[in-house]
DNA sequence: TCCCCTGGTAAACAAATGTTGACTTAAAAA
DNA sequence: TTTTTAAGTCAACATTTGTTTACCAGGGGA
């Protein structure tokens, strides 16, 4: 048989099993307000196994955000200015099938954490410069850079009224039916010249 | 003597020293991150009067989402379009002397309590309408709501963008600055026919 | 078969948190 | 002054929460 032997005991496994937990409560609830106790009951795994595999809550937490800036710096790898709307409109109404939840939204979660801040704080400058560039503009505009943080803030904002607040028709709103205004929105604030 | 003797034990002072105490914690921290011994220290108040003034740590933090939502319904009643961006900057940068901190952020936290959530998501909705309206759209228009909805997203999203994480150069921009980019946003949504 | 290493469990811990009730004291009313 | 009412304080409470420690058990290697 492939080296993938359904084994019972598997470290790896449950370690996954956590970081996915984690993920979703601490997207949707906030660091503070979940409790690791949620998160080991959810995994289906004793609550020890949090201090075990990633050193305390916080450390979960940043393995978390860790992972959650590597699936965005996968998935929105040099876009070009063109497709952005599209791409801010899936990462917010997400990939339909997919039960996970936003990793923007993650992104605005805070634990006090300084190690975590640097982490968030890092993705979202450069994603701004990125977008700058895909908009053709030098990455030391200061003004450009401005606004490519507000359509940052835009998308994230967008996806965090989206979960929070059941604010209809944004709520439930699909892909498609954002792809429109958020071209818009990216055209009136970056392609100005 | 007129009425207001400056007298030393005042419940309506002291309650009023809570509530902004709070409105402080919970805007920049979250529900759940701040504690009511906090909130006392802050107000340099004994604990135990925020469960005497408002019964509760929820009732206290729905009390403070009424007072920011009668403060937003004041500062924005009836703007016109032409106005709304330089709205939206004045309310996102504060009104630059005050100490106080966005209005706009206490909207996204939650403490899970429904009568807190009610309270939130009727003023987005009735905010979003007004935008519609303003903008000289059928209140019933579902895309049009639907583009005002994410003016507000955007809006909040920059505001809480700014102080949870210090990305640059938007967390320190002025009104003046995201007066233009709001603008472009506003129109850009709004304006379209 | 026996041993041992590692994944998993359970109970207990100290610290923190929201809330309550009895007590104290300032100041207005008599 | 005395009385009374309300504002404020103090200490304790029952839970909850993150973390640790000691213990159990399965399964591969000898």
């Amino acid at each position: 048989m492939a080296a993938t032997t359904p084994r019972r005991r598997d470290a790896t496994k449950t370690r996954q099993l956590l970081l996915e937990a984690a993920l979703q409560r601490f997207t949707r609830d906030g660091y503070a307000a979940t409790t690791v106790r949620d998160i080991a009951d959810d995994a289906g795994v004793n609550v020890a196994l949090i201090s075990r595999y990633f050193k305390s809550k916080e450390g979960l937490f940043e393995a978390c955000l860790t992972s959650s800036v590597d699936e965005i710096r996968r998935t929105t790898g040099d876009t070009p200015l063109s497709r952005t709307p599209e791409a801010i409109a899936r990462q917010i109404a997400g990939p339909c099938t997919e039960g996970l939840p936003h990793h923007l939204v993650l992104l605005l979660r805070s634990s006090g954490d300084e190690a975590a801040d640097r982490i968030r704080l890092d993705l979202l400058r450069s994603y701004g410069q990125r977008l700058a560039v895909a908009a053709g503009w030098p990455e030391d505009d200061e003004t450009m850079l401005l606004r490519a943080q507000i359509v940052l803030a835009a998308a994230t904002g967008i996806a965090l009224l989206r979960t929070k607040s059941g604010l209809e028709p944004l709520a439930s709103a699909t892909a498609e039916d954002l792809v429109a205004p958020l071209r818009d929105l990216v055209d009136a604030l970056m392609s100005k010249p």
